[in-house]
RNA sequence: GCGGGGGUGGCCGAGCGGUCGAAGGCGUCGGACUUAAGAUCCGAUGGGCGUAGGCCCUGCGCGGGUUCGACUCCCGCCCCCCGCACCA
């Protein structure tokens, strides 16, 4: 098979059939799917989506479009420069990961460069997408990034027009950072277990000391500042007292290191241990109230200020560590606190349905917590707590106008409220601290230099709304809705990333940035229609370095000279008009392939810089696929059960393997199920259908029979359906109707005429048979076109079959549809007659009279009548005795009256037509009589008649 | 939690108010073919009963409801997958 499909692919390169150029004359459609990040080889996940676009690509070529499919490849953003840096450092991981895909040691080095990764698995995927047969215009292929100056420009050009909008505005953004490195530290940067985690936001509740220093305490829940019995500080631990922002604080020397990332002033101006604060009190900003500080050894002086609030009643590890200070007596006795001490009293906040007074005290008791160290059941206690006083817990009284209501409701009100009254601030902090590769402790960090697209803005949005009413969404509508969702909530977007730690194309006007990945990708496909003559600049005569914004409004927009730009960029006013004519025709797309997890950003993000930069040429169709499990559990190269395109492609081949991605499933957000041995099968049976058509093609006799009516009208049924799910790209619908459903037919055709099958009827379906199959099965459908056809054409871009309606002949069907159930009974028949060797079976018709009678009723049954009396009257009243009996059960079962599609004497006709096709397959002879004196022909009713064996 | 999608037979998957004991595929079982195996073809495949094409029971996550009738509609619950952002 392999062999075969070598074939064709370089059959179908040397005739360009894949190349398109615009056409005026011609109509068009274009196709893509999202450029795969190349940072590795592209697995069966990929390919689904991929596809999907491959397949409609084909289909509608053979449809008689012009059509546009070409390929580019994404480089942009951090995992391989974080890759490159890794190789150059040794990382004996990321070697063994080149070791798997086959590199040298000599070889591997080479990778410590990213120009290394981009060449090699772009290369890569081009291999492994031409070897499984896409039917992708080479000549349009790029990557991404300034390392590829046109399309860089382009980005530039993008960004540029989107500044004039006033799309892309300065901002300030909390990143996690490595304050020695001094670069923004995203997941590629770290040690494993720290991926993932991002900044949070905590808020700071400023406890006063007399003195009015401030002890500000981080916390996740500032609405529980009501039930503050105490401050927790860890004793052992060495505060820094400093200025910040003109107020002195006692704040950990981490928290403080924050606070000068995150705009504050700070000064630090002396240092404390905790322990000295211990027995001290303050002032609670809120009530007023006045509390002592205690001392905790869970306090982590990582995370945030280092020092935190009490709220026993609802915080477990509050409640927890007081309980251990009770019993303390040597810490109590060091301090002299014992006193205080056994004076708290937690306050009750919080109402939840189902705990006590004190949830904290029930969740410490449920989870078994012994002492604050118990940090695993202590983190669910806390969650459980959390969660169900968040949605569900009622605020009590002490709350005033806040009492009644859910902390989800109030929260972000309150927090407002504190901050307005100075008890209050935020800051932004990691939930554990972060520890880089080089083992830097990473802090957050608010960047100012950091620009962003401006989603929030509302004519933005609505523009954006708009180009929704004109585009399809698959599957409707639950991608639409996704979609629409994102729009709704989606808020500015910070575009870019500092340059030392990522790739891409720099701000035109900051090159401190790069354009982030997702930013810089929403409306490449317009580069695609003139992305074989800006790679190939060259040939054209273009300079690179010369192409401006000018170029780009005029290829797009249309503006300015064409003449005065060519000679600008050094090229002709032809070559210049000819690229403003492939944007002309080809754009907008017709159809992007996506998988579903791209609805909330990419597909979003491309349907607002469309709605900016080419209103009105949106893209017109996309459609999302879900997941694709590989023999029903989820793909994963920890699983050891991820299986790349090229492997499979060395496995299988690519028609076998197509075949099994097309199966997988039909186009819906749930997840396909990927199975090998679907794909092993299809290894066997691909070429056997090709030994099946050859054997027939060209054979059978001239008569034109009723079967053979029917047979065309078979296969016009599912040409027509095949045709729809094409459309609808339900590929496993198109495999199951184009494939299962068609050997199907073929078979019982071949066996109803004993082998003899009509000679022109058949080889045209054979021919269909082939077409049809053509774009999920393209190698072998052009091996059978050429080598058992002896066609001169090409099947790939050969007219898909037009259905006949006139052959669709229903009522033809319906009669075959009775030659088989009445095959079906006499077998059952059979087999319950203990009649040994039967020597004929007897094939007796209902009475004339039960024909009209009978239609009569079931007409009556369909339109709902139940009532026995009113059927009765159907019947001719010297039979209704006979009937009253089938007719009472037919009001439960309507079933029980068979649809009357004929006449007696069509019955008859097709019986006998049918009789040596039913001896053959029932061994027995058969007679078919309308006259047959036997109790049992008055069982015998119009399309189902009495069996009778002997 | 929010948003999106789901839970169907041994497995994968259609169906989305009656025609459903549930298409199709895979698997399994029986038969034909073959020296034999494989492949292929035919038949069966929820359980039970049946010397005549039939009948009974049970059934599409769980519990209710609407309806003459529900896998399909409504309500509640349980469970699973995806996204929730600066990551491609």
């Amino acid at each position: 098979m392999q062999r075969i499909e070598e074939k064709w692919q370089k059959e179908w390169e040397r005739a360009r059939i894949f190349e398109a150029d615009a056409d005026p004359s011609r109509p068009k459609i274009f196709v893509t799917f999202p450029y795969p990040y190349v940072n590795g080889d592209g697995h069966l996940g990929h390919l689904y989506s991929q596809i999907h676009a491959e397949i409609y690509a084909r289909y509608k070529r053979m449809k008689g479009y012009n059509v546009l499919f070409p390929q580019g490849f994404h480089a942009t953003g951090q995992p391989i420069v974080a890759a490159a840096r890794r190789i150059r450092e040794g990382d004996p991981k990321y070697i063994r990961i080149l070791k798997q895909y086959g590199f040298s040691d000599e070889e591997i080095p080479e990778f410590g460069d990213p120009k290394k990764w981009i060449k090699t698995f772009s290369e890569r995927w081009k291999s492994a997408l031409h070897k499984m047969g896409f039917s992708i215009d080479w000549r349009r292929s790029f990557h991404t990034t300034e390392l590829n100056p046109p399309y860089d420009k382009f980005v530039r050009w993008q960004y540029n027009k989107l500044k004039e909008k006033g799309l892309v505005v300065k901002g300030s953004h909390p990143v996690v950072w490595c304050p020695v490195e001094e670069i923004p530290i995203g997941d590629h940067d770290r040690q494993d277990e720290f991926a993932g985690i991002g900044p949070e936001e905590v808020v700071v509740i400023k406890f006063r000391m007399d003195d009015g220093t401030v002890i500000p305490t981080g916390t996740y829940r500032p609405e529980t500042v009501y039930g503050v019995t105490n401050i927790w500080i860890h004793p052992d631990v060495e505060y820094v007292i400093a200025e910040v922002d003109g107020e002195r604080w006692i704040i950990s020397e981490w928290g403080a290191e924050h606070l000068k990332e995150q705009q504050h002033d700070v000064k630090i101006v002396g240092r404390v241990k905790g322990e000295e604060l211990v027995g001290k009190y303050v002032k609670n900003p809120v009530t007023g109230d006045s509390v002592p500080i205690l001392p905790a050894t869970f306090v982590d002086p990582d995370v945030a200020t280092g020092i935190v609030m009490s709220v026993p009643a609802h915080a477990p590890y509050d409640w927890i560590a007081l309980e251990d200070l009770k019993k303390d007596e040597e810490t109590l006795e060091k301090y002299g606190i014992k006193e205080i001490v056994q004076k708290i009293e937690p306050i009750s906040l919080i109402g939840v349905e189902g705990y006590s007074e004190f949830p904290a005290k029930d969740a410490v008791e449920k989870y078994g917590v012994k002492s604050q160290k118990d940090v695993e059941a202590l983190e669910k206690a806390t969650e459980e707590i959390y969660k169900k006083e968040f949605y569900t817990g009622k605020l009590k009284g002490l709350y005033g106008e806040f009492a009644g209501r859910t902390v989800q409701e109030v929260k972000d009100e309150m927090i407002e409220r504190f901050k307005d009254m100075g008890a209050a601030t935020t800051m932004w902090v990691t939930p554990v601290p972060i520890i880089d590769r080089a083992g830097h402790k990473c802090l957050v960090k608010i960047v100012e230099n950091q620009w962003f697209l401006k989603y929030s803005d509302e004519k933005w949005k609505e523009k954006a709304r708009e180009t929704l009413e004109t585009t399809r969404f698959d599957p409707e509508p639950d991608a639409r809705r996704a979609v629409e969702h994102t729009i709704e909530w989606l808020h500015d977007w910070a575009c870019t990333r500092d340059v030392r730690s990522s790739l891409g194309t720099k701000l035109p006007w900051d090159d401190s940035q790069y354009i982030e990945s997702l930013s810089d990708s929403t409306i490449y496909m317009a580069y695609y229609t003139i992305a074989h003559y800006l790679q190939n600049a060259e040939k054209y005569g273009i300079d690179v370095e010369k192409i401006d914004d000018a170029f780009f409004d005029y290829v797009f927009y249309g503006k300015g000279d064409a003449e005065d730009i060519a000679k600008k960029v050094g090229t002709t006013k032809d070559v210049m008009e000819a690229m403003r004519r492939e944007f002309e025709y080809w754009y907008p797309v017709d159809l992007r392939s996506t998988g579903k997890d791209l609805l909330q950003n990419h597909v979003t993000f491309s349907i607002f810089h469309h709605a900016a930069i080419f209103p009105n040429k949106h893209i017109r169709r996309w459609t999302a696929n879900g997941w694709v499990l590989l023999n029903g559990e989820k793909m994963s190269k920890s699983k050891g059960n991820s299986i790349t395109i090229i492997q499979a492609q060395e496995q299988w081949g690519a028609d076998a393997t197509r075949f099994a991605e097309a199966y997988a499933g039909n186009l819906t957000l749930e997840d396909a199920n990927f199975e090998t041995e679907i794909a092993e099968q299809m290894v066997e049976e691909l070429p056997r259908w090709k030994d099946f058509i050859a054997q027939w093609y060209g054979k059978g006799i001239d008569e034109y029979r009723d079967i053979d009516r029917w047979f065309e009208s078979r296969v016009n049924r599912i040409i027509k359906m095949v045709d729809e799910e094409y459309e609808a790209l339900n590929t496993r619908n198109i495999v199951n109707a184009a494939w299962f459903e068609f050997w199907r037919v073929v078979r019982y055709y071949l066996r109803r005429t004993m082998n003899g099958p009509n000679k022109e009827v058949f080889s045209n379906a054979l021919e269909d048979w082939v077409k049809i199959m053509a774009p999920v099965t393209p190698h072998i459908a052009e091996e059978i076109w050429h080598e058992v056809f002896g066609k001169d054409s090409f099947v790939s871009v050969e007219k898909f079959p037009k259905v006949d309606e006139s052959k669709i002949d229903e009522r033809m069907e319906k009669m075959e549809e009775f030659v088989q159930r009445t095959v079906d009974d006499i077998r059952e028949v059979m087999k319950l007659a203990k009649v040994e060797e039967p020597e004929r079976v007897v094939i007796m018709l209902a009475d004339q009279w039960k024909y009209d009678a009978f239609r009569k009723v079931r007409e009556m049954l369909e339109n709902g009548v139940r009532n026995v009396g009113q059927l009765m009257e159907a019947i001719p009243a010297e039979h209704r005795k006979d009937v009253a009996k089938l007719l009472s059960s037919a009001v439960k079962n309507p079933k029980r009256i068979p649809e009357v599609i004929g006449t007696r004497e069509e019955e008859k006709e097709a019986l006998e037509q049918a009789r040596e096709f039913m001896e053959a397959e029932l061994g027995v002879k058969i007679e078919i009589v309308e006259d047959y004196d036997h109790p049992k022909r008055k069982n015998a009713l119009p399309f189902k008649p009495a069996i009778l064996v002997e």
